[in-house]
DNA sequence: AGTAGACTTTTTTTT
DNA sequence: AAAGTCTACT
């Protein structure tokens, strides 16, 4: 993905202003994460010690792109907020107050926390959607409010307190952090104790932040915290690239820089080195009918051969056959690593794969069914947990009687504390089942994590249990064999382990030089990414933009994030829609995107346009 | 305690 | 349409 260019002037700028604060406003492709690797070796070059160096970004995989830039070496901070949060609890736990054996919960458990505190609160989940409660509760934490200092106002705000503070005395009870807390602890940490934050403040003198229109309010506080001694920070962002909003981040942290860091420098990189003119006209276009932006114009010396296509199908089988054809085609002079396909939602990657096994073109889906959420990788995991956290009742529940060991529903409740009334039997089992994960512990202090998974696997027969000869059984195993994998390749103690697992995801796998196929996955996930070829699939009003975003008044981001697709793109780029379309097992027809309305016709090249679009629907 | 079949939910995006 | 959850029966 390197561009081999030398700098422009802008960029140079950048670069060599090594004091003070600077905002670098970056287009799509202008060479953000070369300005911001390149100042960084131009800081060891100076002679500045690297590990007074932090440098935060928004993936982990951007963050092993810029340590690979950097040729590795060089010992400085380079990694996510929630990394980076991990950081400073680990080195801060006996003054927060938090275990050393805690766990990072992931979402999926800690929704499950959130389900039981409303189940234990006598109220019904139905009612009180745990996963909607949860992301309520998140919000807030963004933040830094706190159950104690809300103030609830109607029913359901008032039931949300109650859960939410229910929730928190769980978490601590049972040593757990949520991805929310990795954040919120340090900055709760530095308020109450200045000389802890000066510590991190002398420690991390140049400060670098990618990605700056996508920080939330709690990381906000912690950049603006760590870089207020010496104000050397350097943030680089991107407005029309502001696509999780939904998540709490605001973009408005990127037009008050000025504000927080008076005098600070501002260099705007408008070239842009990855797209045809054709291609960035159109972004262009699309973006500017944003009202919430800064005027931007990105510009390119490269000079488009093609259009941008537009293709029209029938409904979502017929598009997936054409782009798989396309690609077929498009594959005799770009290589399939070359290309991806990106969509809105990620149940559409399923009439896409099966377009492309027909044609026998090696895909790869990124994202989608996270690997470490899949039943099998859980399974295991819930016992490494256990074994590191006695206190864990979500992972213990979870695996009791996984594989069956005769532990039903009433022995569990009993076994897990809820009742006196334990028969023998039950006793018996309970005994059993505490000598096996005692004996676990024991090997995870013995062995390597590696090994101590291995032995797991045959001490509770694992394989037998879920490999049982069916094509699904055989994948699930296949499963367990990589988290293996990831074991040996980490090759450190357990805790490691499972600190990687809770905060690596699979798109880290991602590997733009690996195998040669063609890539699936969201346009959340692409961001950052670039490819010669690029489908954009699924622009239908109701899709893309997301009728939730209709009716919540937000298309703007889903218009930021329809720019973000199209920049992907270096010289190819195909846009599809259809007809209709499965939803829910209904058939649904659509109209095309008001997106592609916005994109002027003389960049495009219309195939199977239907004579009337607007009244493209048929009933059956 | 374990399972088959009914019933329900899912699909906005994720560190 | 498919996967997950619940229920009632063995």
């Amino acid at each position: 993905m390197r561009q081999e260019y030398s700098l422009n002037a802008k960029q140079k700028e950048a670069i060599e202003t090594l004091e003070g604060p600077v905002l670098v406003i970056a287009g799509a492709g202008a060479g953000k994460t070369k300005v911001i690797t390149e100042r960084i070796k131009n800081l060891i070059a100076s002679g500045l010690d690297p590990s007074s160096i932090l440098a935060v970004t928004f993936t982990n995989k951007a963050a092993g792109e810029m340590r690979n830039r950097l040729n590795a070496a060089a010992d400085l901070f380079i990694g996510t907020f929630h990394a980076l949060g991990l950081l400073i609890i680990k080195e801060n736990v006996i003054r927060l107050g938090i275990s050393k054996n805690f766990s990072i919960l992931d979402e999926d458990d800690a929704i499950k926390l959130v389900k039981e505190c409303i189940v234990a609160l006598s109220l019904n989940p139905k009612e009180f959607d745990p996963g909607r409660i949860k992301n309520n509760i998140s919000r807030l934490k963004n933040k830094l409010m706190t159950p104690e200092k809300f103030i609830a106002d109607g029913f359901f705000a008032e039931k949300l307190e109650k859960i939410w503070a229910a929730y928190e005395v769980e978490k601590q009870k049972q040593h757990f952090l949520d991805f929310d807390d990795l954040l919120i602890k340090p900055v709760l940490l530095f308020q109450n104790e200045k000389n802890t934050l000066e510590k991190y403040q002398n420690k991390w003198k140049y400060i670098h932040i990618d990605e700056y229109q996508d920080t939330n309010e709690v990381q906000y506080m912690l950049v603006k915290m760590l870089a207020e001694k010496y104000k050397n920070i350097m943030v680089v962002g991107d407005i029309d690239q502001a696509i999780y909003s939904w998540r709490g981040a605001d973009f408005r942290n990127v037009l008050n820089f000025q504000r927080d860091y008076p005098g600070a420098k501002v260099i705007t990189l408008e070239e842009n080195y990855r797209s045809t003119d054709i291609i960035l006209e159109a972004a262009n276009f699309l973006i500017s009918n944003n009202r919430a932006r800064l005027p931007k114009n990105l510009w390119t010396k490269n000079k488009g051969r093609e259009q941008i296509k537009v293709i029209f199908s029938e409904d979502e089988r017929k598009e997936a056959e054409i782009v798989a054809k396309e690609v077929a085609y498009l594959s005799q002079t770009v290589p399939l690593k070359n290309m991806a396909m990106l969509y809105r939602t990620n149940a559409q990657s399923r009439s896409l794969e099966e377009a492309l096994l027909q044609h026998g073109i090696p895909y790869k889906i990124i994202g989608g069914v996270r690997f470490y959420e899949r039943r099998e990788v859980k399974d295991i995991l819930a016992y490494l947990r256990l074994i590191q956290n006695q206190n864990d009742t979500i992972s213990k529940k979870r695996i009791l009687n996984v594989p069956p060991r005769g532990i039903g529903k009433a022995a569990s409740l009993k076994i897990l504390g809820n009742f006196s009334n334990i028969t023998r039997a039950e006793k018996q089992k309970k005994e059993e089942f505490e000598l096996l994960i005692q004996g676990l512990k024991q090997d995870s202090l013995e062995l390597g994590t590696h090994e101590c998974i291995k032995k797991l696997i045959k001490k509770i027969g694992y394989r037998a249990y879920i490999d049982d000869g069916t094509e699904k059984g055989m994948e699930r195993w296949q499963n367990i064999e990589e988290l293996l994998g990831v074991a040996k390749k980490l090759n450190g103690g357990l805790s490691e382990f499972l600190e990687h697992v809770a905060l690596f995801s699979v798109d880290d796998r991602y590997d733009a030089f690996g195998e040669n196929r063609v890539s699936l996955m969201t346009i959340h996930t692409a961001k950052g990414l670039e490819f010669e070829a690029v489908f954009v699939v699924g622009l239908e009003e109701g899709l893309f933009p997301h009728a939730l975003s209709i009716s919540s008044d937000d298309v703007e981001e889903e218009r930021r994030l329809c720019y973000v697709a199209v920049t992907r793109a270096k010289s190819h780029l195909y846009l599809t829609l259809a007809g209709r379309r499965t939803i829910f097992g209904e058939r649904i027809a659509n109209t095309p995107s008001r997106f592609l309305k916005e994109i002027p016709e003389n960049l495009l090249m219309f195939i199977n346009k239907p004579e009337e679009i607007e009244e493209n629907i048929i009933i059956e």
